[in-house]
DNA sequence: AGCTCTTATGAATCATTGA
DNA sequence: GTCAATGATTCATAAGAGC
């Protein structure tokens, strides 16, 4: 039993209770050739995701340089697709780098690319940095935000959208006061918008579907290795595209966020990363 | 002279009341063959428009296909670029929209000709709507972001980032680092020229550089035209990217926000709209 | 528990220097 | 010339210490 949400979200825990511990697995290699042979294809109901960014990490991806982004990324894109399940989503956390001046325009070609692959570029969320890395340019300010890319394979996907809805008015930031005892309560409030179906009717307030734009913080000061995103990132695409039991994959799994919030809410997951140090650490850190 | 900021109140005062009044021009017509015939060479330092969306304001603009939304836009982004200083800036709002359940393309697609055509893609803004509008959907959630997108065509274009500084997140540890003699001496030998030293006497740590994402709320369309932005939007990049006596264009005026927000702040200004019944508009709303 | 205050740090970017 | 490495710049947040 690894779900403890907001409080006191009864319904949703005994629905876990019900169901077998949620699954993780841990696969060492690229994705591109891992993938085809370690997973049925049409069996993954979402994929999250933060890939490598172009000749970021260089001490520990290797670095793809921004003109060949697109080609390195392709191959892999083909055989996510393969596992995803034709109602599956497929969100992609990306952003391009400034290149002499100016953006590097390899996320348009990508999203150009995907397009002719046969994905369907559903909508682009936007990923609000409140903590941006800070910096003094004269051509530019602060980059305080992100792309979230929302591709799917078919019209028809899964989308469960009572999962996130947020509450409305001051009731919120007050509540949220009392039920701050719990780290997860905390992160839930700094998602301002990762409450689980069931609070809202516990509550019996009023509450509203949320924008595609998500006001969260990068994870500051953790430990030594490289935090992609926050878990309530992952957390809220889980619950918004996935049913409890259904199965979450990170191609590029890194410290294993994806993982972490894909158990915490009862579904089975399954993380890739080329770096054996990076799987041990996934494996640590589900432990907890 | 060029000096501009929010917390100059009393300077800007003076030196607009030295200034001669703004003046501001209005033509009607299409602005590709207007700009060349009204418009000198390299006389303009900033763009800031909204261009007709592609198939929206169908009743009022004719609508442009979406598949017909660059060839559309690129011969008119031709004369603006003629019409541009080398120092100036040109700021795009722009937004796609859905078609058959995805993303459209034309934006990323417009990027992208553009800079065959000699732009330089410097950045892109963000613009989140805190009220956008509201509706419910099975498969996205409501719109809440649009793009700002920042060209110029060189890579010293002139840029007043004091201008447009905000207060500081935490107040208390602004005045408290102010009583730090080290932070002092940091900042008055970072601050390098003229304005950035005034600033650090002045209000000492109270105020901070913006980031890339602005948070406005949509305003309620001036009476007759459908809603553009909200007046601080092109503010915010007047106070950016120009200085008093300056020459601001909107090619796409609509209801004049552009002109008003220039003539506020001492800037020169110019509207171009295919529709006489809106140049008319413009007209009235400047009287006041 | 609840404050206040301190400190460390995070997918950054540009100008300069040296090979 | 081009390219790679280094230093300087900067702020919202979490964690931790102290009361």
């Amino acid at each position: 039993m690894t779900t403890h949400t907001a409080a006191a979200d009864i319904t949703e825990t005994k629905q876990l209770a019900a169901l077998s511990p949620p699954q993780i697995k841990i696969f060492h290699g690229d994705c591109q050739s891992v993938t085809p042979r370690s997973i049925d294809a049409g069996s993954i109901d979402l994929i999250v995701t933060s890939p490598p960014y172009a000749d970021q990490r260089r001490s520990n991806y290797g670095g793809i340089h921004p003109d060949k982004y697109v080609e390195w990324f392709l191959p892999r894109a083909e055989v996510l697709r393969a596992a995803l399940s034709p109602t599956g989503s497929f969100i992609l956390n990306i952003k391009e780098k400034v290149v002499d001046g100016e953006r590097h325009t390899y996320v348009l070609d990508l999203i150009q690319a995907l397009r002719e692959q046969g994905w369907r570029w559903v909508d682009e969320y936007c990923w609000h940095k409140k903590n941006s890395y800070p910096g003094k340019w004269p051509n530019r300010f602060r980059d305080s935000w992100e792309r979230l890319l929302h591709f799917a394979v078919s019209k028809n996907f899964k989308m469960r959208q009572e999962s996130v809805m947020v509450p409305t008015g001051d009731w919120k930031n007050a509540r949220l006061r009392n039920l701050s005892a719990t780290d997860q309560v905390r992160d839930l409030s700094k998602a301002g918008n990762g409450f689980g179906k069931r609070i809202a009717n516990w509550v019996g307030r009023e509450y509203a579907y949320p924008t595609n734009v998500l006001h969260m913080s990068t994870e500051c000061g953790y430990k030594g290795h490289p935090a992609a995103f926050p878990v309530a990132l992952p957390q809220w695409f889980i619950r918004l595209f996935t049913d409890p039991g259904d199965w979450v994959l990170d191609p590029f799994a890194g410290s294993g966020t994806t993982l972490v919030a894909a158990s915490q809410l009862g579904r089975n997951s399954i993380g890739i990363d080329t770096l054996e140090e990076y799987c041990d650490l996934m494996r640590e850190r589900i432990v907890e």
